[in-house]
DNA sequence: TGACTAACCATGAATTCCCATGCTATCCCA
DNA sequence: TGGGATAGCATGGGAATTCATGGTTAGTCA
């Protein structure tokens, strides 16, 4: 399965390391351009836009989040803005060895993390979240869905 | 046949694993990418929203519930809400060479699950029942048509 | 030389794989 | 039509991996 499902709580150790679960994994290796052999997996961290949590791309994925800026003219103020707003505040990093990623300082404190985190599936990317706070939005994005009753009516009962 | 038909006990055993009916199996096998021939039967379990169950999909048919995102632009609310109330609580898995799948211990918890559980097809679906939960589901269920008068007659939308 | 970071190694627990068994329904042959 | 053989299915348990996690050593930069 080439996507991020599930919610998995894993421990931060006293050096700020998590493992990344085993399946997220999978799917890193398999969305890089070194290949699923790899030893380790790449990936891409950024502070979420829209929530205190860090959100988790894959090194193809977040290549193609960068292709808009074909579009704009190399120095045009939006080309500018969009390049900065995606890349500013982006960390690559690899997985090591063992799977585990050291998760940098103020990422950690943007999202709030203490010594449990859990790493929650939304498909193409995942979230980092405290454990409670990434159970109340869990929570609460399963009563917007309902309350929307949006389009998941394609073969599913709402 | 390609639907999940009929209602199915098994046992749980110590190791929270149980044996996917076999009627079921060739539904999953049919409906998965890998292809009938296939070893071990792919599935994606997720807690029923409405009911305490666990529900059953298909890989072919999670991935027509995910097919809706492809209409919501990737950074919308409405494609961070969906994409989490789908794939957050998800859990994508496979069957043993026997045919068992080993239950996620927070869903075994969500259904009340204890020694025995039931597997009732509905359809495209299906669902895993503490045995006198489902029981009463099912009647209920049967009770409801009946006080409606829905007549099940081709196309009748009640 | 000292602090800090990154690679390495070790361990317990949980999960998966594999083989074995009883039962039931089916098939075949008399 | 009856009885025995056969194959498929649900179940049980033990062995071997994988996984998450902790600690230790080596390496680097100031």
């Amino acid at each position: 399965m080439g996507l991020f499902i599930g919610t998995h709580q894993n421990k931060l150790d006293a050096k700020g390391r998590v493992s990344v679960p085993a399946s997220f994994r999978s799917v890193l290796k398999k969305m890089s351009n070194a290949g699923e052999g790899a030893l380790v997996a790449p990936l891409v961290l950024r502070p979420s836009h829209q929530h205190p949590c860090i959100e988790g791309w894959t090194e193809k994925g977040f290549e193609a989040l960068g292709a808009p800026l074909d579009n704009y003219d190399q120095f045009s103020t939006e080309h500018d803005d969009i390049a900065m707003a995606i890349f500013g505040d982006a960390c690559p990093m690899e997985t090591d060895k063992e799977g585990r990623i050291q998760l940098p300082a103020d990422l950690v404190a943007y999202a709030g993390l203490t010594d449990s985190v859990v790493f929650i599936g939304t498909s193409k990317t995942f979230q980092i979240w405290e454990p409670a706070a990434g159970a109340r939005r869990l929570a609460e994005a399963k009563a917007a869905v309902r309350a929307a009753q949006m389009t998941l009516r394609t073969g599913a009962r709402a």
